[in-house]
DNA sequence: ACTATTTAGTAAGCATGCTTACTATTAATA
DNA sequence: TATTAATAGTAAGCATGCTTACTAAATAGT
């Protein structure tokens, strides 16, 4: 029996992480913010714990750290954070935001809140609900 | 009221597309196989097809034009598909499996297949049909 | 027939996102 | 304490995946 494209979990998958992408992408340019998901993911995490070490940041969003290297790279270039040096631990840098970031976060955030539910605008409210259960189950 | 980290679909989604990735790349390096997952669906469309344009891969797996151009350079360099000029449209070019591709393409499918469940390995047999669907449902 | 629009593919640029390999530093352990 | 192992960050390399801009060719509309 052919397990078709449509059937495939991973395709699936794919798609949904296009689409995604696709609304947070529009929903940012439509406000004139220039900022990948991924950056604000960053940032979230951030101003969530104060400040961190980049590796924190990696693991608490479940990136590798090598592209949180990059991401928190851009982020210092555009003067949304900052890295200093940790005196406890000499290999290691803390990340905090900045004010530019912490305000750039602050106008972002409730957009982004508002586009979780585009994401899955396709379902009912109870479906999403299932929807995110099925999807916290799957990645626990 | 804070909407969490865990409980937004466009982050849960894109841990849902790592942990996908991350199982179909394991799974081809243990059995020995180089390919990505993006290589195998376009080679997939190909065989179904017969032969295909690339605007029509692109289109029929979702994505970007300028990536499949990509993908399909890389799939051409190692032998598994070629390009044809297409007489009929002298704009366009006609691809198609290799016998190599042919055969590679064979060897994989059943672990890909098999795979999927494993993409999916923490929701039960009812919970995964359940989650097909409302995937499906969203990206529609 | 002429023109305007659309389409196929490529190119360049940027940002993920991973891997492996490397350096510097810290922690663990014999 | 001397050695070994683990950890933080970076670098290089590769493959997505997108955007915009471009060329060549086909189509639509007048």
């Amino acid at each position: 029996m052919r397990l078709s494209y449509y059937e495939m979990p991973g395709h699936l998958i794919r798609r949904l992480s296009q689409q995604s992408n696709q609304v947070f992408q529009d929903e940012m340019k439509r406000i004139g913010a220039d900022i990948t998901s991924v950056q604000f993911a960053a940032m979230q995490a951030i101003e969530l714990h104060g400040e961190m070490e980049q590796s924190q940041i990696a693991q608490s969003i479940h990136y590798d750290k090598a592209t949180i290297g990059g991401v928190v790279d851009r982020l210092e270039k555009r003067g949304w954070v900052e890295r200093k040096a940790n005196p406890k631990d000499r290999r290691a840098k803390l990340v905090t935001l900045t004010l530019e970031g912490r305000q750039a976060l602050e106008a972002f955030t409730p957009v982004v809140k508002a586009l979780q539910n585009q994401v899955v605008a396709n379902l009912s409210s109870d479906e999403r609900a299932l929807f995110i259960k099925l999807a916290q189950k799957v990645v626990s």
